[in-house]
DNA sequence: CGTCATTTTGAACGTTGTTCAATTTTTCCT
DNA sequence: AGGAAAAATTGAACAACGTTCAAAATGACG
């Protein structure tokens, strides 16, 4: 079923079909993304793409490594800067800007969902672990303190907070809202985190939030 | 087409279409909502959704108003508490309890896209604006200095990372993440956003932004 | 009761993703 | 080289989907 022998040649038709289909995301968004289209940029009969991939769904996922991977290219200057501060910063404002530059691409990478019982391929999901990781060491380096899971909370929080602020601004279309002003937005939330962060925790018992 | 006598019964067709369109997205999320299943829920036949609805995609948004609504009366007690910080924090905590508690139906609010060109109802707009209004509230008395289009931004800015660490967190299946978990981390996130913002505005010229 | 307007119906259409028997191409042994 | 076994490729066919529309059913009114 994958001889060393047989997959001599198969990669050609696969890269070939996972770059129509990020051609195609890239152009449509992932709505747009339709089996017949893909195969015949590619070059190949409907079917082939049941030789090369599972699904139209792992096809999605393949699209969306490398649009990972080029993200992290993207970030990967940030983490030189001086302080663990300026790196934070350097990161969101990298990775909003990345976001703007490739809105489609980006898009899909949260658009996607699979179907109800499935779950996410492993070689995806340690994509975004690295990603994650690059977030961590600059955190993990202004709050030496913390315990690693109560840190990758944290970095998820982080995350979580720059992700739904770009998300927003590039839902909304950003007729009225200019780059420079996302932005400033995602710079003004990381530096007041990057303060909270240096403060004291939150108590995990007993802290501030109001009876359900 | 709109007459006054025959929008008399027409309602019925059209809630019960609504209600069948609820129960499907609540049980099986946004992607799991067929017409067949809609029209056999509501007892009528397959075509009659386009009598009462252009399209299975105003259903959904007509679904996803009353889920804006129920939020709403989720979030109105918060606005009863004693001091802007607090309303904030109240209100922080009373949305992520309600994404908990109304999974599916809360992430139709963000998971549902209509076709390329097409704008959303401005009913539906409106809905949103008058949660926009229900966190500005708040955030304006912290900082009434503030002018109007700024204050906008923040509070585009304080929603949208809130709502990205509850979507982060509902989107990892909760596995490992438990509901006091979450809500601590939205707690934190606002009381480091709202200390933020009492502090000086970053300057909107020569900001923290490295050079791209 | 008959006529016209309105509403409701469900068969039919076009477009999806996916399958699979048939065909072509490649591989590898004699 | 030759030819048989294996693998890859094909594209017609299928099921499931949203949407349309001529026909049937229902309601309104003199």
């Amino acid at each position: 079923m994958s001889d060393a022998r047989t997959t001599d040649r198969r990669p050609d038709l696969r890269t070939r079909l996972i770059d129509a289909a990020e051609s195609k995301i890239a152009e449509k968004g992932l709505a747009g993304l339709k089996a017949r289209d893909v195969t015949q940029l590619a070059g190949c009969a409907l079917g082939a793409i049941y030789n090369a991939v599972a699904d139209l769904d792992e096809l999605v996922q393949r699209v969306n490594s490398r649009t990972l991977a080029r993200l992290g290219e993207a970030l990967a200057p940030a983490s030189a800067a001086a302080t663990p501060e300026v790196v934070m910063l350097a990161l969101a404002d990298a990775y909003a800007v990345f976001a703007l530059q490739n809105r489609k691409l980006w898009s899909a990478l949260f658009e996607h969902r699979l179907p109800d019982g499935v779950e996410m391929a492993d070689w995806h999901r340690q994509d975004h672990e690295v990603l994650i990781a690059r977030i961590g060491a600059p955190l993990a380096a202004i709050r030496p303190d913390l315990p690693a899971d109560e840190l990758r909370y944290r970095v998820r929080t982080l995350f979580g907070a720059v992700h739904g602020v770009v998300h927003l601004a590039l839902q909304a279309r950003l007729v009225g809202l200019p780059e420079a002003a996302l932005r400033q937005e995602v710079a003004a939330l990381v530096m007041a985190l990057v303060a909270g962060a240096r403060q004291a925790v939150v108590h995990p018992d007993r802290g501030a939030i109001p009876a359900p």
